[in-house]
RNA sequence: GUGGCCAUAGCUCAGUUGGUUAGAGCACCAGAUUGUGGUUCUGGGGGUCGUGGGUUCGAACCCCAUUGGCCACCCCA
């Protein structure tokens, strides 16, 4: 056989019928809970003006934004411009002479983009959600690809908590339905967060201070202080810092932590007032259990209020599958300032992950066909083919055996496709004018009349 | 962007200190079986050992380069 000679880009994938069926399992999954919840759908771009998305994502994410080279560059006229602009490019400039578009990053800035544009057309609050893919940069790694999709649901032009509170309650319908129920829901407030820069550092310590405490479960507490000292924090502000880092245990002892050390100031208090709300909202609901975890930072620099990750059963190591959390101006980045909003994210490539990895895919998944009609000769497939028809008509998925064969291969293929059902019509069946109809699943066949496979349930 | 591990049949892998014609299981095809699959038995096809170079009488094995994959860091879904 000849060796083939072909790859697709590092970091994406191809999804064959098998799994295409499992990720659909997740997106129809996913997609009907937005909608129960009164959100609709958007659709944007594959790619976007690079200037929308610079800039949005943190120095990081700067980097790992693929861009699209332009066109044209070596036509005469352009050539002059385009060695300038690379040369702009090697000094860490982008250049509009030599890219000018980009594949998104996420969806949240392509969506806060699309409001800014349309905000006179839209009903607010407007709720949209959208599955699409997107594209960063980064090394592959377990559960990290350079393609894949992300399922959003946001509300904007709306401040009240009673986003929040939907959205902990899609996080859990979402996972309760796809069978993942040791799932772990963090929440925290970047107020909190701005309430302990504030007073351990100065507000433009903020990002500093948000990106070292996200590592504490990774590094420990040590390393974090270490870090933090490097950034130009002072060891009376490094007391208080690990002094919030020391606030663990249940909500209601996190909270009361959090008080005692944040609660004079008005941004601490205003966030520790809101992760109460969240927690008293769902307390109608038992199995939905959130979690303060007053490391949770999350990496994406435009959150103002709750913030909230959803974290993959600990025995599959695989960390975040989705996140979310309250921005206050997002459209403001395009001009169009005043539209709050809040969303959330669900990252399907890793939800497919651990799922797999815990064998949570019900078994019915991959059933496509339903019947398949066997081929046993030119005028058995004559009547096969008509009642097949008559079956599809009926919205039942069928199929006839390609060509005439041993039934031991029609059996064997039916098998292979996970077709639950064979429709076998000989020579037997032709001269008394009926089917044999048999359950490849529990082994047990039936004759029946044309009429009455028609109206079988299947 | 930095570092570690890996690459042998369609898939999962074995292959001794470098030594004749590179193996196994699964899968595939055919038969045992002319109307009954999943189990079994028999036979068969299939490999430029990721690619390029080097060392050697001789390389899947050693060396260099390159490409790809996995994993970790950074960051993140």
């Amino acid at each position: 056989m000849a060796k083939v000679n072909v790859s697709i880009p590092q970091g994406t994938r191809d999804f064959g019928p098998e799994t295409v069926r499992k990720r659909n399992f997740i997106f129809n999954t996913i997609r009907e809970i937005f909608e129960q919840y009164g959100f609709q759908p958007l659709e944007t771009p594959a790619m976007e003006n690079l200037d929308t998305l610079m800039g949005k994502y943190g120095e990081e994410g700067d980097k790992l934004i693929f861009k699209i080279l332009n066109n044209g560059l070596n036509d005469p006229k352009n050539i002059e411009k385009a060695k300038k602009a690379f040369q702009n490019l090697l000094s860490g400039k982008n250049d509009k002479d030599l890219t000018e578009r980009a594949l998104k990053y996420d969806l949240t800035i392509p969506f806060a983009r699309y409001v800014a544009m349309h905000h006179g057309q839209l009903v607010f609050p407007f709720k949209r959600y959208q599955m699409q893919p997107v594209w960063r940069a980064d090394r592959p790694q377990k559960g990290r690809y350079r393609e894949f999709y992300q399922c959003d649901a946001d509300i904007v032009g709306s401040n009240t908590l009673l986003n929040e509170r939907e959205l902990v309650h899609i996080y859990h319908a979402v996972f309760s339905q796809l069978g993942i129920h040791e799932y772990a829901l963090k929440i925290n407030s970047r107020k909190i967060l701005a309430a302990l820069a504030a007073i351990c550092g100065g507000e433009e310590k903020l990002t500093d201070i948000t990106v070292a405490i996200d590592k504490l479960d990774k590094v420990g507490p040590e390393k974090v202080r270490e870090e933090l000292s490097q950034k130009g924090l002072n060891e009376k502000q490094l007391a208080i810092l690990s002094g919030y880092l020391a606030i663990s245990g249940s909500n209601a002892e996190i909270l009361s932590g959090l008080s005692a050390l944040l609660g004079q100031t008005v941004a601490g208090k205003e966030g520790i007032q809101e992760l109460s709300y969240l927690l008293d909202s769902t307390k109608t609901t038992p199995a939905l259990r959130i979690m303060i975890d007053p490391t949770l930072a999350r990496g994406l620099n435009y959150y103002t209020g709750i913030i909230l990750e959803a974290k993959a059963p600990e025995t599959v190591k695989m960390g975040s599958i989705g996140g979310g959390g309250r921005y206050d101006d997002l459209t403001g980045l395009f001009g169009v300032p005043g539209i709050p909003g809040v969303g959330i994210s669900f990252g399907v490539d890793r939800i497919y992950d651990v799922m797999e990895e815990l064998g949570l895919f019900p078994e019915t998944v991959n059933v496509g066909t339903r019947v398949l009609f066997f081929n046993l000769g030119e005028a058995e497939s004559e009547m096969s083919f008509n009642i097949m028809q008559a079956l599809r008509y009926k919205k039942i998925a069928c199929e006839i055996f390609h060509e005439t064969a041993k039934m031991d291969k029609q059996f064997k293929y039916a098998e292979k496709k996970n077709i639950p059902y064979a429709a076998i019509i000989g020579a037997r069946e032709l001269a008394e004018k009926n089917i044999t109809l048999k359950n490849l699943h529990t082994g047990k066949q039936e004759t029946l009349t044309t009429e009455s496979l028609l109206i079988y349930s299947f």
